[in-house]
DNA sequence: GGTGCGGTCTGTAGCCACTACAGAAGCAAG
DNA sequence: CTTGCTTCTGTAGTGGCTACAGACCGCACC
């Protein structure tokens, strides 16, 4: 088991399982300029250092949290940039609680008209069924 | 103002105003199979009938329920064989439904998540924020 | 019959955020 | 040096549309 605590750097494959992004994910950042492009060994292989080791965690925290590659690549401008204040972090992140919030509604009157189709099924063996019949209505 | 209650069919345009399917979707819709080939005019026109209009009718209101194209397909092979019985239909709701209620269930998550971290924000003029600070916290 | 204008046609490319290959090459342990 | 895992580049596919370009259709009006 090597030690990546030294000098030598992280290949790829250790960025994946420490932050749990996919190889192909990893490299895709990087072909969108989400991730900086990295030291390489003298054979070609990726190295990375622990800076971008953090980096990568941030974006994946930040995408498990449901924000969009744009809105991350605005944060991490902000930070790359050391130009930013609370407050800004701030509106950005209320912005996106809006949305999730939205969406949380959206789901719960679809799960409401869902309930209410099933429940009007007899779930028997014949070929008549209220969902379809609902489906099927003219708007 | 024509009247498409004849036999003349009903053009995209008109299928799409009726729906509420983009009328680039409805092609879409025709390209994957979901919509049967239409009758054309003379001049190569697309011409409805309104069984296809029904059709169309229950694909929207059912994407509009969250189902995915796939699912959609599922139903309306059914219907197209005559070869369902109500518990089938009733069985893919339901799976829909649990489906629909996980995603509730982390945007939730999320949504606590979110309001936590803002709440620990000063909000202030300074480059310093706790929200950053938990998202560039290494797992 | 001509004109004008909006609707429609095909085909292709783009969107988001990845994911999945193929085929070659690097790298570390034994 | 061999073995076998990891990594490389480049390209294409996913879902569910959407957005063009450039040509053609159809219908009202004169």
């Amino acid at each position: 088991m090597s030690d990546f605590t030294n000098a030598r750097g992280y290949p790829i494959g250790e960025m994946s399982k420490r932050t749990g992004v996919n190889i192909e994910t990893v490299r895709y950042y990087e072909r969108i300029n989400l991730m900086p492009k990295p030291d390489r060994t003298a054979g070609g292989n990726r190295q990375y250092n622990h800076d971008q080791l953090k980096r990568l965690s941030f974006i994946k925290t930040s995408r498990e949290l449901g924000f969009s590659i744009d809105e991350i690549r605005a944060l991490l401008e902000m930070v790359d940039r050391k130009d930013f204040t609370c407050g800004e972090v701030h509106g950005l992140t209320i912005g996106h609680l809006v949305s999730v919030r939205e969406k949380i509604k959206g789901l719960r009157k679809l799960e409401k008209a869902l309930v209410e189709m099933a429940a009007k099924c007899s779930q028997g063996d014949v070929p008549e069924c209220p969902i379809l019949e609902t489906l099927f209505e003219t708007r």
